[in-house]
Formats: structure tokens, C-alpha cells, sequence
RNA sequence: GGAGACUUGUCCGAGUGGUUGAAGGAGCACGCCUGGAAAGUGUGUAUACCUCCAAAGGGUAUCGAGGGUUCGAAUCCCUCAGUCUCCGCCA
């Protein structure tokens, strides 16, 4: 959610960030200003009304105080003459601040300057392009055949157990997903974030934080009799530790990171995309959460790309960076790099990391704030990727390392996975 | 799941209808004191919004959350959430 202030202040700046955005309600701002300057004037009328109330409120208790009865009670026909006008006022003050906030809600976030014009994926600026792609041997096969052939992954059992879309890792196909976990955990921690387990399941206040609720309630498993949701990232529980908290200034960056399964609908995705693992409704994912200063965020943005990075490279996998072009970004997002890795045998990119800068749109729906030198408090910037998500993960890694003899599992895997190869 | 107790500021804790945004204490910050520190002492120490060019000042709201009663609610009533204790069930 945008700042209002900022929005008053800057109204041309911020319609044309939106306009970048491929954002078409550009008529939006002013009726966010209209509807703000009627908050302002119905709080100013119903802070009176209020005060008013409150003085007399107090005459009549020294007026009972000092015995005088009558005087009291006259001052009472006042103030409940007062009344009908408080309520009317402040029913439409309630009114008003539900219709700004409404139309607030609609607003996504504003690209940073850095961000490329640009409508679809087509228009994604390719940052860089980094590893050699394998050349397979003449019987490489996509990784779906892979799982059945080496026994890793059972979709038709986990179609029966659950529905499609859910995966039933088993022997050394579970063993691997939970080798390439507690790598990323480790690697993550060696890298100063502190490790968390959350809950998997979040209340409505969580999700509107980070952004999820309302707009993209389809997304999510909701859980009706208990009104929770299952969380579609960790970046949604990790990121509300600090709602409603002001952070001291000595603290940050706060840089934290957690292994969570993730839930997503996935409503509407079909065809090859959904093929295997490229896209299931229940995944693995390690993810890594940043709070910083404003100045800072952009600084972090940067150490967080070449994290991951560096993460990708240790898996000897081959990969492009994308910076998202205003068109394709997410809707809280300032700024997004997305990380792809080579599926050689389906011969594609894969998304396996998007790491964003939400600046203050989610801090403002959270109130995350810190106080700044004079006392202020100030908003500060969230951020947030992963380090990473498994299964394309483990489809490129099965793809890329498929030789006659077998998988051959990368170096850093060994240690965890306990063996060299799957054959 | 059943019964009961509880939820106040950074923390502890007082407060059962009337200048209570909230006593007192601790912590913290600044000043005095000191060669320096401790002790002592003084002052300050929530958040949001409105008013204002800004500052100062003023106003409004907030004592778990939401609603209600009342001229007036931290205090009374209702609903919900959470914490604790006992019972039940259970990995």
C-alpha cells in the first residue's frame, strides 16, 4: 500500500510509475485524494463535535461534585443533543476511511527507476547469462521420465493421496529434496540470517501484510472453519514477526531466512507449464527475508541477487538473471529479479528464484517502522527471495546431470546426500 | 472439548464510572553531583490521525480486539482472541 502523503505530494511522479506498470485506473489518484480530503474534513468536524462532548462531560462531573444537581442535569440535555451529530459524523468518517482504503488497496506498488519499460515477459531486460549448457547424451530424457526412472517422485500415488499437483517424493528422491534443504538452510545461516521455522498456516491480519489478501485470495488454501490460510511462501509468516513493531535502529537489517513447504492453487495454469514438477500445488522452497533502512534496500537488493547467485553456481547449474520490466513485476513489488535455471532436455528456462524490493508497501500495510536520528518513526523497506524453490531445482539438476551410468549428484550435495550418484 | 482466573505504557504494577494517557517502581535518555564511576538528585521517556508552510502549541483516538450502556468507560454489559490453572482427550 502507498503512502498517502506521498501520493498528495508527488501525483504526477506516481502516475506515471503506474503508467510503467501497465496500470490503466489512473483516475484512481484522484479519487484517493477527493476521498482523503473528505476524511480530513470529517475528522476535523467529528474531533470538534468530540471535544466538545468531552469539556462538558467534565463540567458535569465538578457540577455533581459541588451538589449542584440541576445545572448538571441541563448540561446532560446538551450533550445528548450533542450526540446525534456524533454519530451521523463519525458513521460517515467510518464510511469515508472504508472507501480511501478501498481504493488504496487497488494501487500496486510504484517500479524503481532502474525498471524496464515493457508489457509482457518478452520485455524482461536478461541482466546476464551465466554457465555452459550441457550437451546431453543421445538417451537424455525430461526429468518427469527421470523420477520414474530412478523411482524418485510418484505423481500417480500422489494423485490418489491428494489430487494432481501433488508430489510423493520417496527414497532417494525425498532424500535428495531434503539434502538440497538443509544445504540452502546452511548456506543461508553461513551467511548471517537467522533460521526460523514458522507456522504453515496464517491468519487474514498475516496475509494482508505481505500483500496476498485481499486481491489474490484465489491463490490460497483457505481453511473455512477456522479461517486460516495455508501459507503460498515463508516470506508471509516470516515477514509478519515484525508486524506491528517498531524495530530499534541498532538491529537492522534484520536478514532471516526459513524452509517452509508453499501452497498454491495455481488456479487457471494448464499444459505443458504444469507438466512434472514444473509447477505443483505443494512445494518445497527456502526462502530468505530482509527488513532494512529506505537507504539501504537497494544496496541489500544487490547482496541478495548475488547470493543466490552464488548458491546457483555452487550447484554447477546454468542460469539467467532477469530484472522484471514494469509490465510482468508483481503487484507490491518496486523491483524483481528473476533467477532461471537450463531444463536442457525440455530446453527451456525455469523460474527458480524471484527476489524482490517491496520498499514500504508492505511495512505500511504492517507498520514496520524504526525510529530515525530526531525520534521519527519511519517505515522501513521489506525484501525478499528464495534461495530456493526445490522442485525446478531438482528437475534442471536431474536434467543437466543425466548420463548413461546415472545422476550425477553436484559436490556440495554430497555431504547431505550421502552418495555421488543416483544410477 | 469442559470449568475457572486473567489480559493496563519498554518492563513490573496500581487503578471497579468523573481533569486517568493513566499512580508507584524499574529500565532508558539527558542534566546536576564526581578526578572518573557508582550512589544520590532533577527533568524527560507511547502510537496514529487532525490543525499548522514548519516548529511550538492545541485537539481526537488508543488500557487484548470489536460492539453496547452512559452526559462521561481502563473501570459496567455482550461477542471474539490470547495467557494461565484444573479436568478430559492425545502425538
Amino acid at each position: 500500500m502507498l503512502q498517502l502523503a506521498f501520493i498528495r505530494n508527488n501525483k504526477e511522479k506516481v502516475v506515471e510509475a503506474l503508467k510503467k506498470k501497465n496500470f490503466k485506473d489512473l483516475e484512481l489518484i484522484e479519487k484517493i485524494i477527493e476521498a482523503d480530503d473528505n476524511r480530513k474534513n470529517l475528522q476535523f468536524q467529528s474531533d470538534e463535535k468530540l471535544a466538545q462532548r468531552n469539556t462538558a462531560s467534565k463540567d458535569i462531573g465538578a457540577l455533581l461534585a459541588q451538589g449542584k444537581k440541576e445545572e448538571a442535569e441541563a448540561k446532560k440535555q446538551e450533550v445528548s443533543a450533542l450526540k446525534a451529530s456524533i454519530d451521523e459524523i463519525s458513521g460517515k468518517l467510518a464510511e469515508t476511511e472504508a472507501l480511501l482504503e478501498g481504493l488504496l488497496l487497488r494501487l500496486p506498488n510504484l517500479p524503481n527507476d532502474l525498471v524496464p519499460t515493457g508489457l509482457t515477459a518478452e520485455d524482461n531486460e536478461v541482466v546476464r547469462t551465466h554457465g555452459d549448457i550441457p550437451k546431453l547424451y543421445e538417451g537424455a530424457v525430461p526429468h518427469w521420465d527421470l523420477i520414474t526412472k530412478y523411482d524418485l517422485v510418484d505423481f500417480q500415488t500422489g494423485v490418489k493421496i491428494t489430487g494432481s499437483g501433488f508430489a510423493l517424493y520417496k527414497g532417494r528422491g525425498a532424500k535428495l529434496q531434503r539434502a538440497l534443504i538443509q544445504y540452502f538452510l546452511d548456506y543461508n545461516i553461513a551467511a548471517g540470517y537467522t533460521e526460523y521455522v514458522p507456522p504453515h498456516v496464517v491468519n487474514y491480519a498475516s496475509a494482508f501484510g505481505t500483500g496476498q489478501l485481499p486481491d489474490k485470495e484465489g491463490q490460497m488454501y483457505h481453511m473455512a472453519l477456522d479461517d486460516l490460510y495455508l501459507i503460498p511462501t515463508a516470506e508471509v509468516p516470516i515477514t509478519n514477526i515484525y508486524r506491528d513493531e517498531i524495530i530499534p535502529a541498532a538491529e537492522l537489517p534484520k536478514k532471516m531466512t526459513a524452509y517452509t513447504p508453499c501452497f498454491r492453487r495455481e488456479a487457471g495454469s494448464f499444459g505443458k507449464d504444469v507438466r512434472g514438477l514444473n509447477r505443483v500445488h505443494q512445494f518445497d522452497k527456502v526462502e530468505i527475508v530482509c527488513i532494512t533502512h529506505a537507504a539501504e534496500s537497494y544496496a541489500v537488493l544487490e547482496q541478495m541477487v548475488e547470493h543466490v547467485e552464488r548458491l546457483i553456481q555452487s550447484l554447477n547449474l546454468p542460469y539467467r538473471i532477469l530484472r522484471l520490466c514494469g509490465g510482468d513485476m508483481g503487484f507490491a513489488s518496486a523491483m524483481t529479479y528473476d533467477f532461471e535455471v537450463y531444463s536442457t532436455a525440455q530446453e527451456r528456462w525455469l523460474e527458480v528464484s524471484s527476489v524482490s524490493n517491496f520498499e514500504t508497501f508492505q511495512t505500511n500495510r504492517m507498520k514496520i517502522r524504526t525510529k530515525d536520528e530526531n525520534g521519527k518513526s519511519q517505515l522501513l523497506h521489506t525484501l525478499n527471495g528464495s534461495s530456493l524453490a526445490l522442485p525446478r531445482i531438482l528437475a534442471s539438476l536431474l536434467e543437466n546431470n543425466q548420463t548413461e551410468k546415472g545422476i550425477i549428484i553436484p559436490e556440495v550435495l554430497r555431504p547431505y546426500f550421502g552418495a555421488d550418484i543416483i544410477s
